[in-house]
Parts: C-alpha cells; structure tokens; sequence
DNA sequence: GCATGTGAATAGGTTCACAGCC
DNA sequence: GGCTGTGAACCTATTCACATGC
C-alpha cells in the first residue's frame, strides 16, 4: 500500500500516489500494489532495467573508492574504462582495466561505447574532460569537481560536493542553537 | 550585484536577493554587494566561521579517499579520530591519527567534542554506530551508508547515495530519449 | 470494504516589478 | 541613475478528501 510505501520512503502516502500517478497507473484499488511489478514498472521508468556503461576519469583515491565499490555494479553500472593523466598510473592494471592517458579518451568512449563518466580529477582538469566527454558522445556525467560544469543542457550532471554537504550539517546545527 | 551572484550560482538576480533577505539586508542599493563582508556574514550565519570536529568512522576505501581529500580540512572540517571495526586496521596510523575500535567509540567523541560523523561504514552497521554517536554527543551525520538512519530530528543527517545519482542520470538520459 | 487515482484546496517557492535608498 | 529589498502575482508542489473500481 502506498501507506506502506510511504514509510520506507520517508514520505506520505498521498506523495507516493501522486508520484507515480505521474507515470501511469501500478495499484489496484482496494489492493495496494503488486511489489515486484511496481519495481519492475519503476526501474523501466528510470532506466535501470539494463546495463549501463560507464568510464571512470580520475584514478586517485576517490577514483579507486568508487572503481571498488561492488554496489555499482550490483545496480547494473559497469566500468568499462579507467583514464587518467598521471603518466605514473596509466598502463596500471585495476581489476581487469589497464588504466588509459587521455589522448585515448575519445578513442575509447566511441570504441566502447561509453555513456556515462564518473569524473573524479582535481577541478581544473574537469571542464576540458567534460567538454571532451560530451564531444565524444558521452550522454552524462557523476561530476566530483567542486566546480560547475559547463555542457550542453541535453547533457544531464549531477554534482557530488561533499563540502556542500558538511555545510548544509553545519547550517541545520547553527540554527538549531540559534533557536534555542 | 545580484546579477553577478546569480550567474555565477547557477540561478537568477531575484533568486540571490530573495533568498539573502532571509537572513538580513547585505547590500547597498544602487551598489550591489561588498564581496568581503558579504562572504564573511554567509559564513557565520551558515556556522563556517569556526572549524568543526569531525570523526570518521568506517576506514574503508572511502574513509580513506575523505581522510586525506585535502579541501575538508582547508575548509575547517577537522578529522579528530578515525574508527573501524576490522581488528587488521585498528592499531594502524593514517598521518596522524591511530585507527581506534568501535568499543573507545563513545570515550573519543566525548573526550576530543566530536561534533560530526562521517559514516561510512557497510549498511548493517550504520544504524548501530549512528545511534551511538547521537547518545555520544555528535550533532551531525554524514552519510555513505545506504540506508535511511532513524536518529533523533534534532541531529541533521546528509545522505550520500552515489548509486541514487547515477540512477537519476539515468533517467534524465532515458526521458529525454524517449520525448525525443 | 478498502486503497487507489485524482480533482480541489492549500502551502511553498519563484518571478515580477517597483518603491526606496545609495 | 542604478541596484537592492520586498510586496504582489504567479507557478509548482504537497496535502486533502472523495469518487472510482477492485
């Protein structure tokens, strides 16, 4: 039930029947909803119900984190790819990736046929990427550079800031003693 | 001025002033904004103006990558102690901070006044370590589990789900194909 | 009977546009 | 003259409440 729902999704029961009346109609009235058709309607909607291939650009630690981190493949992200710029690293071997210079780069997004870029370099190397990312044909971009991308607005970001998000803890802790 | 603001954070003039005018008057009319006094009453009334004390829990390929991500600490977020549970990793020094066990957990936070948390620990044992920090004393929670923490509404939580990011890319990607 | 799906009501947030002040 | 600060207008999102259909 959405009521169900709701709970697990931190959440009210009339929002999760709003959302999803956005995209059709899963429930059954009286009933609820069936479970495993509800998810497999929703990861169609995302976009989740098949693979999605992704290069990793930046292999310091961040990008090391993220390369090993099962979860991404378990949800159907699969790397494909490792580039970075240190002439130290490339010609490593990550797990089954050798990792690539980035005169590759455009080379492999269109031989692989790469569609996502998790960009983990430090800030100023990012736009260049990004700007040669989409060129390449990449179709977005999980940006880690503390900076604002520029790239054509078909070209979906999403910004990871982790600052950001200390910020915003620091902010909610201030006004709370404010307040009270 | 505003317009300036506004282009540079990705939003509009009426944006920037609507949003200072919650918090004061900052600027000077026919002037625009004195950038300096501006940024330093954002930073106190955001609470930026003082360092924080930061633990990280979980010394995994994450707490790694954060531990020695250099922006946290040039921006006042201070790493105080380092936990994990893995009998191989406490006793371990990361620069200069020795790798403590989950049982001095509560003694650091409130010997060293530990006010946020970097979780970044597997899901099953988040739960458990963010109830213990919040009776411990912590004021805040920075989330890499991905699970929905249940704590008290007075410690702010800011979830980190990188999996949660590339499935909006995702669908941006599969929205814009399909309208297409 | 019971929970969905959805118009209507409400709340919240953004944009407009201008009075006020430098 | 020029830009801020802010009510008013507008638009979007959430909540309410009930008709609808299992």
């Amino acid at each position: 039930m959405s009521e169900e729902l709701a709970a697990r999704g931190q959440t009210t029961a009339a929002q999760v029947r709003k959302d999803l009346s956005h995209f059709g109609s899963f429930g059954k009235r009286g009933l609820g909803y069936r479970v495993r058709e509800l998810r497999a309607s929703l990861q169609r909607i995302i976009g989740v119900d098949r693979p999605w291939r992704v290069a990793l650009v930046g292999a310091g630690r961040i990008g090391l984190a993220l390369f090993e981190y099962p979860a991404f493949r378990a949800r159907g992200y699969e790397c494909v790819a490792i580039v970075d710029s240190d002439p130290e690293k490339i010609g490593t071997v990550w797990g089954n990736l050798t990792i690539r210079g980035p005169e590759e780069f455009e080379t492999i997004v269109a031989s692989l046929d790469v569609e996502l870029i998790i960009l983990a370099v430090p800030g100023p190397a990012a736009q260049e990427l990004a700007a040669r990312a989409v060129d390449a044909g990449v179709k977005g971009i999980l940006n880690f550079a503390p900076i604002r991308l520029n790239v054509p607005p078909r070209v979906p970001v999403e910004d990871v800031n982790l600052i950001m998000e200390l910020e915003a803890l620091s902010f909610a802790i201030t006004q709370a003693q404010r307040d009270a």
